[in-house]
DNA sequence: CCCTGATTCGC
DNA sequence: GCGAATCAGG
């Protein structure tokens, strides 16, 4: 297949949209493979995203150096999964499963000292959202609507946290917001999937 | 293993 | 110009 103007405006937008190479790829179609996203978005000068490898650094022997601080983290917004085309809707969105949602190392209580913990009981380590009220990111799992309230960076930015339509990582609710087929309006099915509804893929 | 983007290089 | 193969980090 060829790079029509069509096809590479389209991979402009969704690649500085944030998009993976990969997301992208199959996004244009069959036949489009991922280093072909790669390849066409480097020769169209787009702007390089933060690479996992990023080496060519050659330091010859005292390098310690502070690494540059990130100044923004790479999870600029994917919207939610449309079916079809993306629509300002919520922007924000916990794109990427356990990868990107991955809280990272628990920085939390440093266990100290010798004597083996005793068994307590009376505080199940659960704070966040009983006390906070929020559903954050620690609160998530499959069982829990993960839709975005507000977004991330925000003081408050929280999710829904209802219980998830089994099969979906949204609620039923707003599996309603997230699948919608770009149908016309009069006849666009307002009922959202039900339990079971095939997945689309 | 999976993923990511970057680069190379034959076509 | 194109993209598979390869690289290299997460």
């Amino acid at each position: 297949m060829s790079w029509t103007d069509e096809r590479i405006d389209k991979l402009k937008r969704l690649w500085e949209q944030g998009m993976t190479a990969s997301q992208i790829a199959d996004a244009l179609g069959e036949g489009v493979s991922r280093n072909a996203v790669i390849g066409k978005a480097h020769r169209l000068g787009l702007q390089s995203r933060p690479s996992p490898v990023k080496a060519t650094d050659a330091p010859s022997e005292a390098a310690p150096a502070a690494a540059a601080a990130p100044a923004q983290p790479p999870a600029p917004p994917p919207a939610p999964p449309k079916v079809e085309q993306p629509e300002p809707e919520p922007a924000v969105q916990a794109s990427q499963p356990s990868r990107m949602l991955r809280p990272g190392t628990p920085t939390g209580p440093v266990p100290p000292s010798g004597p083996p913990a005793p068994p307590r009981r009376s505080i199940p380590a659960k704070p966040s959202k009983e006390i906070e009220g929020k559903t954050t990111l620690l609160d998530l799992s499959d069982k829990i609507c993960k839709w975005p309230i507000g977004h991330p960076g925000e003081p408050d930015f929280h999710f829904c946290g209802q219980p998830s339509n089994p099969g979906f990582p949204y609620c039923v609710e707003h599996c309603a917001v997230a699948y919608q087929a770009q149908l016309p309006r009069r006849d666009r099915r307002p009922p959202p999937p039900p339990y079971g509804a095939p997945r689309i893929r």
